[in-house]
DNA sequence: CCGATCGAGTTGACACTGTCAACCACGCAT
DNA sequence: ATGCGTGGTTGACAGTGTCAACTCGATCGG
């Protein structure tokens, strides 16, 4: 129902009523429009979270190294928000209702910020006080890059389809560069 | 409205009372909700455009240099993210309702890329095809880390609110490197 | 074995929304 | 003077989230 029509178009009685039960049988369940979003939001956070932790190991299942996983991370980042625009909306687009401070769901996406934050550990040679701040700059690139191709800007902006893929390679480059920039220092 | 409680709360029938006129009096001007808010973002863009453009110049008037003007964009973008969320949200953190493509909103965004693209131009030494790659990685990186902190998400990651500034501040740090770094070579 | 309890579903109502339709009043140009 | 467009009105309709009260069946303690 997101998919076809935006956030807006989640309707607790017509999930009811494709289910076949009564409008106020959802409520049953959540106490809330806003509790089901949240829980479907969490849902997501954890299959994102699942989809970064699988990029460690290769097709054969075998682990990579961790400059090799380092970099397929972020593939895998901007791939599952191509291929899952509405979760990762939800999870990264839109703010969060109200109650997902109640029920905790910052936790949930700790966790997979916390992959995020081992990875580019696992890289460095020494760990100083700046791992933090390093990750934070990553995952705010890779989260630029993958808003921008969600919401078709590049379209707007008269970018190509080639174009746009190009830039997105490009993107990574760059941050590629400044990732492992002290590794061939 | 939009300020408390989200795009959702935003309702015509809540202007139209505050308004003190009928419900219907704002159809005579907007032909449907999704209009008013395809208007309502195409002002914010001008003004954003507009804040972007004004950062070419001191606060004495005085036309900065090509470099100054294009670090001092990046700030005045992250400073107008941060004092205008809502603004901000609206332009680039929520799509952008159906009709939006029919009245031409994008140009009115295209305009604000294009200050940044002639800022970044104004400081090449060789302009080649990859001027429009780089623009929209650096765009991308700043729009991300904007899109980060307006969400708050620092806050869910257990950031401090000084280790939250010092992340922006670190992360416009690397892409400044990335930036002006073929200048110093 | 029986009654209480509780989970899950029901119907009905309420206030709210966007939108369509019809109707009305005024200013202005032909 | 008349016609018409512009901005305003009221009334209706379908759809929404949510509160309240009711029902029914399973499950469990005595």
């Amino acid at each position: 129902m997101i998919a076809s029509g935006g956030l807006e178009a989640l309707s607790l009685r017509e999930v009811a009523r494709r289910l076949g039960i009564s409008h106020q049988a959802p409520y049953k369940h959540f106490s809330s429009r806003d509790h089901l979003l949240a829980e479907v939001i969490r849902r997501c956070l954890k299959d994102f979270a699942d989809a970064l932790r699988s990029s460690a190991f290769d097709e054969a299942g075998q682990p990579r190294t961790a400059e090799d996983a380092m970099r397929t991370l972020g593939f895998v980042y901007l791939d599952y928000a191509a291929r899952h625009p509405l979760q990762y909306r939800l999870m990264f687009g839109t703010p969060w209702p109200a109650v997902a401070h109640d029920i905790g769901l910052a936790e949930d996406a700790r966790a997979a910020f916390d992959v995020l934050r081992a990875r580019l550990n696992a890289i460095r040679k020494r760990d100083d006080h700046t791992l933090d701040l390093d990750a934070m700059f990553v995952w705010s690139s890779i989260h630029g890059i993958a808003s921008v191709v969600e919401s078709e800007a590049m379209r707007h902006l008269n970018f190509s389809e080639d174009k746009a893929r190009e830039a997105v390679l490009h993107a990574v480059r760059m941050i590629d560069r400044i990732v492992f920039e002290d590794r061939h220092a």
